[in-house]
DNA sequence: GGACAGGTGCGGT
DNA sequence: ACCGCACCTGTC
């Protein structure tokens, strides 16, 4: 993909596969405000900015280098695109769609802790518990709060979570940090698939759906496919007959192999969208 | 007022 | 292993 590193960020000079709306939108996450002129986001300790024009897109921040690397500027999505097509008119629609898509280097604790939060919710409800989290116990970094540390989470008690809307998923918070501070290694990098979801699993408020999520956005595990509500939409809308969510990840995992993930983004961004 | 939200844990078979 | 159900909370 056509960017030049400036000296206060990026410029992305290829709109075809770098869209922000999309980037922002198909789910992968919580932290941004999406407004007509200007994009802000929040990722751990990274504050971007981000300009649209007609023929380019100017991202603005504190550790350009870093932003390269967030966005996955590196990678060629028309290489993606071309491999899922022709495969199913729904999933040829859905890249045709959200084309500008695009999966985040998102870090892992942060993704574990967000995603714990979103189980059974709904996404303007899971933005206001994270904000507040961030709000209550993150650092401020002039004009944005940073994601909290392990630490700056530990300090608080499951009163806290619930105090910011947590709800039943206070104790899962509570428990979880323990477990990240104390006795579970983040760094899953390495790890297959498999092993890794097994490992997350273990985490209280870690079922196989946020597990996914996880290695998707946390560690850019591309084969894997989340199976959330509209993901299951898909899966029916694919011909296949009614089964455990287990079994319907699998399946479109056979399908798609290491482009699942992807796969599922532009399935997942066209399905809520549209509505469908 | 019940269903729904980017599901999961838990107890009973 | 495989169901079935309860669950914080805001919104439609």
């Amino acid at each position: 993909m056509r960017y030049r590193i400036l000296k206060e960020g990026l410029e992305i000079l290829d709109k075809s596969q770098f869209n922000i709306r999309h980037i922002l939108e198909c789910g992968q996450i919580f932290r941004y405000s999406l407004e007509k002129d200007c994009c802000k986001i929040v990722a751990k300790n990274l504050f971007s900015r981000l300009y649209s024009y007609d023929d380019r897109d100017i991202i603005i921040s504190d550790n350009a280098i870093e932003a390269e690397k967030y966005f996955d500027l590196a990678r060629d999505y028309t290489l993606i695109k071309e491999h899922l097509k022709g495969r199913h008119t729904l999933l040829d629609a859905a890249t045709d769609f959200g084309y500008g898509i695009r999966i985040l280097y998102q870090d892992p604790v942060e993704m574990i802790i967000s995603f714990i939060i979103s189980a059974n919710n709904n996404i303007p409800r899971i933005k206001g518990i994270i904000e507040r989290l961030c709000r209550e116990l993150g650092k401020e970094s002039g004009g944005y709060y940073a994601f909290p540390t392990l630490g700056e989470m530990s300090s608080a008690d499951e009163a806290f979570y619930k105090s910011i809307g947590a709800g039943y998923r206070a104790r899962y918070l509570t428990e979880t940090v323990k477990r990240l501070k104390n006795d579970f290694d983040v760094n899953l990098y390495g790890i297959p698939s498999d092993e890794a979801r097994k490992r997350l699993m273990t985490l209280l408020g870690v079922g196989g759906k946020v597990a996914d999520c996880i290695l998707l956005f946390g560690y850019h595990k591309t084969d894997v496919f989340p199976m959330d509500t509209w993901s299951k939409k898909i899966y029916f809308d694919f011909g296949f007959p009614d089964a455990p969510a287990k079994d319907m990840a699998k399946r479109l995992v056979d399908m798609f192999g290491d482009m699942s993930g992807y796969a599922q983004q532009y399935l997942y961004y066209y399905y809520r969208e549209n509505q469908r």
